[in-house]
DNA sequence: GTGGCTGCAAATCATTTGCATATAC
DNA sequence: GTATATGCAAATGATTTGCAGCCAC
């Protein structure tokens, strides 16, 4: 059940500790780029001993191996998202949630050749998803 | 010397006063995406009476204009930028610099035609910038 | 056994709010 | 004159820090 997320803590030389495995999990399993406090509340659920301060400590050292990204689109708070293939997002000014997007920008390289270091690549839209604007059309 | 910024702000129906003004020249002239708190003690320097909270009150009313954006890359504070056409940012690892990079994403209007409709398209790069690279390289 | 995790409480930092006064139009 | 902007201080909310006890290896 946990085996896929022993193996990534281990590959990254991260000691496994169950608070770690959960949050790693957590973020495989929800796709909702939760805050620190969602995770927490959700998380102390099943663990009630839990504290927010191992969350911001796991969710540090998960993002340092670049097990997971922080994406910080409105700013006030961090969110936080199991990483795939690079992806972008999408804020809905309606409902306020934030989806993943998949677009290719091939200028990219551009910024490369032109004499950048590029480490990581951001990119988020905001606007109204699908889903709202469906809705108003009914 | 603030005609420029008078007609902005005449065009946008947002009252005229000495400190929106002086905010927004600042960010015009100062391309370095500076913080609240920057903003505020550099034009504390000319208006000691000036209060945090004005620069607060004035970057959120030029921010629902559209004159500036604010741009959140890091997360733990808020930064802004004069509005000009489309483009992105670079946030260097290394001197902690936000440089602005020009890019075309021709891909950006799948988006659209996938079913979103999209405001704001914001885009970062986090690396080393030419700079810091060649510098290394001495 | 030991160093690295965990949890609590207190501290910090950015931002927001309440309210009385001052100012633009 | 009136609605709105300003400045101060206090409140809030997210995150960080200090430290004692606990657990994975």
């Amino acid at each position: 059940m946990f085996e896929k997320y022993v193996e990534l803590l281990k590959d990254n030389n991260i000691k496994i500790t169950t608070h770690r495995l959960e949050i790693l999990k957590y973020l495989d399993k929800h796709r909702t780029h939760p805050t620190v406090d969602e995770i927490y509340k959700e998380l102390k659920k099943s663990n009630p001993a839990l504290s927010k301060t191992t969350v911001y400590n796991s969710v540090d050292i998960l993002q340092q191996s670049g097990l997971i990204q922080s994406i910080n689109i409105t700013g006030s708070e961090h969110r936080y998202d199991f990483k795939r293939g690079m992806h972008h997002h999408f804020l809905c000014n309606k409902c306020g949630q934030i989806s993943d997007i998949d677009i290719k920008c091939p200028n990219i390289q551009k910024t490369i050749d032109s004499g950048y270091w590029v480490e990581e690549v951001h990119g988020y839209f905001i606007g109204i998803c699908k889903k709202c604007l469906e809705k108003k059309n009914k």
